[in-house]
DNA sequence: GCTACATCCTCTAGCGACTAGAGGATCAAG
DNA sequence: CTTGATCCTCTAGTCGCTAGAGGATGTAGC
């Protein structure tokens, strides 16, 4: 059984160390064994798992959405009820997903568009945000899936 | 001079209340006049400002990049090139972010349909989430903008 | 005028999902 | 055997709000 350490790990996840220990708190990463100096030793397992927690993190899945589906990596055998209901959620969710995004890239392309490199006078994006009316996408007032902060 | 509360504010913007303090607490707007009993007393410019903030809030900009957007608004005889790469790079991530999600959606839906009879077993969503490298969208390691909450 | 109740004020604390730093122990290389 | 990287735990900070306490003021009905 290889074992990595907490660095070699992130290394292999693309996790990094403090967000390693960040998810075993929130126990998304179940606690792993202790070496006799008390570091933490991970395996391949626990490599995949953490990667596939990055990705979707990175495609903007809630870490208790996370949670449900590590759940359904974990018990692969549960009935297909239960699975197909978290995978419907999902893929609600995603389809949600990017019709706000679509919209939103419809209005910044409109933005990109109309700026005709002069002065801000004339911008379109100034003049659009300034000016909910012109707005499109803003007949839903569902809360928007918006931009957080990088990864690394 | 109409003089507006902040709860007329908040209603006139669509900004809350509580958020309309914030953003004076940040400096994104001015600190208003005040009433006689020390109330907050704003005008249709503080307004237009804060529906401003706010559609670009809802876009998914960063508070800082309003603040920029505010800047060139505030004087508008600048060149569009500044507002204009804000908006780029927006673009540039949704555009991004949507290509991911699209992705993931396909899969979504291929475990939809494989589940509707038996065991979850073999789960392409588990496995393109737990494989980076199987994942055709996310060759480069690029660190992803993520997703956040809503703005209201 | 008096009573309700809405709205306002300031302040502090909390959310999610991390990130940064202090202060100390341990490891691997030269 | 020392140097520097890595590890440990812990607390506190980040962003963009949101919620609540505890109190002052405004407005409407009687």
């Amino acid at each position: 059984m290889p074992s990595l350490s907490i660095g070699a790990a992130a290394a292999a996840s693309g996790v990094k160390v403090p967000t390693i220990r960040y998810y075993e708190s929130i126990d998304l990463l179940p606690s792993p064994p202790r070496t006799g100096s008390n570091r933490r030793s991970y395996d391949a397992a626990d490599v995949r798992r953490l990667a596939f927690i990055r990705h979707a993190r990175e495609l903007g899945f809630e870490v208790e959405a996370i949670r449900a589906l590590l759940k359904l990596q974990d018990e692969p055998d549960q009935s297909c009820a239960a699975a197909d209901a978290i995978a419907r959620d999902r893929l609600a969710e995603v389809e949600h997903r990017i019709a706000s995004l679509e919209a939103l890239r419809a209005e910044l392309m409109r933005m990109v568009e109309g700026c005709s490199h002069g002065h801000v006078g004339r911008c379109r994006v100034i003049e659009i945000l300034a000016d909910h009316g012109e707005c499109r996408h803003h007949r839903e007032a569902e809360p928007l899936a918006l931009a957080g902060r990088a990864g690394s």
